[in-house]
DNA sequence: TCAAAAGTGTTAGCACTACACCCATGC
DNA sequence: GCATGGGTGTAGTGCTAACACTTTTGA
């Protein structure tokens, strides 16, 4: 009988490939605000992205899907690779010691922990209302705004740099409404996401005319009451054409902002 | 002293990370062709992409850049990371062994030859003209255009399309005609290159309007003699402002054509 | 002189930008 | 009424697509 896979207790040579693993940027949205998730062991005071080992007999992809389940419950998630990280000195020695110290399962075999680790970057978006984030025995885990990032364990604030950056130049490809929002959402909610992914703010107007124009999105007859202004239109997306042109690598819309 | 390595003669693990490997897309421009680099071990009948295994002492991307230097002599290139291919069944074993059988080097240490390879994937754009492509004693070197790829090993097809795909979408962002023309040259030269990556044909004049308008070409005073028509004019890149936008990943030009 | 391929110019249409103006709501 | 924020319209600008015409050269 094989062993359960947890990439919460570091890894165990014996199911895990021992050098390769998987980080994930999850994104959500919520209160307004892009957020993130991150993980802490309880006895240390660095956070990390989520991540994992990968298993020797899963995909990376299945193994990306595992550590997400794991930490929001979800199963088909939004998931790509973006970029691989693996240069020698991205995890220093001392570090990574201090980490593995704690949590390292004794190699059943022999093997020693390789100094040497290649992640494999992947970013996910996700809808926060259907996440359960729990935090488990040994680890926090929690949303942090995306303009309030800690300092982060070894090269992942890199990593989500470099993520952040390479959905920003495929902005045009990466359905980031459809896949962040509720089924029902306003327009001035789905500016707030390009804005923050774009790190810039929007023509109000000219976004939403834009959206429209693409013809993914269809207007509700319905409002939503947000406080002492005109209540803004409810909007969903029109589902058959949207997984249509993300299932056949279609673009979306023009790059151009 | 720490032995030499080369990626011809499979691994040796004293040295090498024993399941990483990096595939690299040499792309080159000659005969109004786009053309890429393949590998054949002699007594095989498959070509392959030119790729090896990642030093236990070195990076990734220093890992491609060696590779690189023993196919085409060449040290300096423009090289990026696109992707990576991890998937369980992507190395078929019967094939894979029957490649090994041949070159493997007998593992010193009493390591097994892993089932399981992470290929990290790499394209690079360099000068025909500069490379100095040669047959080693075991290994057959040879450029192909990019329409007529043989069959290839393990799923070598797929990580070569998908390089061309990545190119595609980011057309905007790469220096295809700096890194695969020579100093001088003609703009439907340049324009061929964009055909071949895109795929279909351009409007000559389009074309043309749109390469000076964004200012990193400049016309030569002089023509190239080339059949029965008139003589093309030559030009010449900008090398600061091209070499300033690459360095602080500005877009070049937009995705649309 | 003719075919082939290159250089230049023109036009219409479309998309993006930058606004002005109106509407609905709570205080 | 007024501040706040959402919805709609419009003129100007620039990019793109589609095309006509001219130039150069070798056969």
């Amino acid at each position: 009988m094989q062993k359960e896979k947890s990439t919460i207790i570091a890894h165990d040579q014996e199911i895990f490939i021992p050098n390769i693993s998987v980080d994930c940027i999850i994104l959500a949205f919520h209160g307004g605000r892009l957020k993130t998730l991150l993980c802490k062991f309880k006895v240390s005071d660095r956070w990390m992205l989520p991540g994992g080992f990968v298993g020797k007999d899963e995909d990376p992809d299945e193994a990306v899907l595992r550590v997400l389940k794991e930490r929001t419950g979800l199963d088909d998630v939004y998931c790509k690779q973006f970029y691989f990280f693996g240069k020698k000195g991205r995890i220093k020695p001392d570090e990574n010691e201090e980490m593995l110290k704690r949590f390292y399962v004794a190699p059943s075999n022999g093997h020693q922990s390789p100094n040497r680790y290649i992640s494999l970057g992947y970013y996910s978006l996700i809808k926060y209302g259907e996440a359960h984030v729990v935090a488990h025995e040994y680890e926090d885990v929690e949303w942090f705004d995306i303009n309030e990032i800690p300092p982060l364990y070894a090269d992942h604030s890199e990593i989500l740099n470099t993520a952040i950056q390479t959905i920003r130049k495929q902005i045009g490809f990466v359905p980031v409404g459809y896949e962040l929002l509720p089924e029902k959402f306003t327009m001035p909610e789905l500016r707030t996401i390009y804005e923050a992914i774009l790190g810039r703010e929007l023509d109000r107007r000219n976004f939403q005319r834009k959206m429209l124009s693409i013809g993914f999105i269809q207007p509700l007859n319905e409002t939503r009451r947000a406080g002492a202004h005109k209540s803004p239109n409810l909007y969903s997306f029109i589902k058959d054409k949207y997984e249509y042109a993300e299932k056949n690598g279609i673009q979306i819309m023009s790059n151009n902002f």
